[in-house]
DNA sequence: CCTATTTTGGAATAGTCATTCCGTTATCGC
DNA sequence: GCGATAACGGAATGACTATTCCAAAATAGG
């Protein structure tokens, strides 16, 4: 029978994403990895395949929990604006922890979907989905009245997404959480 | 006397933003630059500095003409709402051109910020001198009495330039013109 | 024509990179 | 204890990187 892993693939998956969205691709060295995650360089690429295997897993990781935080957010019972104030407020916490690393789907969108093209698609699906997610939450705030049905449910997903989007990159080289903030609470008057 | 130059020093650093821009500064190597530009390494060197300071140099050039193009669209007579339309409507042209190449400034802020205090300072600098450009323009708006005095010039601003910022990610990866011009809509009621 | 200067192409340098190979060591179930 | 398997450390590989060096070719004014 076969030696056990002596270290949390899951865990160290995660060590690895944080070092990714910090540096990026191009600048995280698997010399870096090796270093930072106290795995050595062959168990890594046994467990994980090469660089670029290790970084595609960790952000459809990183996406799946994106996701799957909005998803939690949006199923309160409190009203959309509440619960779209809530989303927005653990965001910018999540983007401005441990030095403003951003967020690794943005920085993926801008470093990488150029030239990469699982990655341009993995945005694109990314992109699909959250927007769908707030659209039928809009459109839910509307049956009960919430917001006024005169607006376009699918038009106010895009302008949130873009809005988060707009924020990730704020936080990732400005770092001003108090910006952040009151530019969440104009733009959540595109709802009125 | 010397030989005179045999190449337009700034066309070529041009031709080399568009390369930066498009490819981001580590995917952008040296000889890359040297086959595209039609200049040879040598005389790249010596006109411009090495590939770090070239780099720096092309992004000050854009971020000046940058600001000089939105100081221009601000300053026409049209209601404030007008102007900024029209910003942002050449704004979307611009990131979209040539295959959707996005924002040298936002390509910056996520690839570069974090490791480069000289970038981190520009992109902080030019954030500051974008909100100040619209700030004022919205206060005169509010004398004009364009827009309503109970908002905040300097919020506005900000909301303004993190719009930018997500416009800027939105068209290299996702590349959905329709979808920013829908976001512009509905970001501009936030004037209201 | 001559000289100074620039451009240019190509080679040399030195460093870093991702990736693979190998020998050793450790740990499991039997 | 044995055999199978995994972890590990370290070295080797080969490709690519930025940068510098060098010598030939071109071009300007005197």
């Amino acid at each position: 029978m076969p030696r056990a892993k002596e270290f949390d693939e899951a865990e160290v998956l995660d060590q690895a994403l944080e070092l990714f969205r910090a540096r990026g691709f191009k600048h995280t060295s698997f010399n870096d990895l090796v270093g930072a995650l106290g795995v050595s360089r062959q168990s890594l690429y046994d467990t994980y395949g090469d660089k670029q295997a290790l970084y595609h897993t960790a952000l459809k990781h990183y996406q799946a929990s994106g996701l799957d935080m909005i998803r939690r957010q949006l199923d309160g019972s409190a009203p959309v604006r509440v619960l779209l104030a809530g989303l927005f407020e653990g965001m910018i916490a999540g983007l401005c922890a441990n030095g403003s690393p951003g967020c690794l789907m943005v920085n993926s969108m801008v470093e990488l979907a150029p030239h990469d093209a699982d990655i341009r698609a993995q945005a694109q699906e990314h992109a699909r989905a959250i927007e769908d997610l707030f659209a039928s939450r809009l459109r839910a705030a509307q049956r009960k009245g919430e917001i006024a049905r005169s607006k376009d449910p699918v038009a106010l997903a895009c302008f949130l997404h873009h809005l988060m989007l707009g924020l990730a990159v704020a936080s990732r080289a400005l770092g001003d959480k108090a910006a952040l903030r009151r530019t969440v609470r104009l733009a959540l008057q595109a709802l009125d």
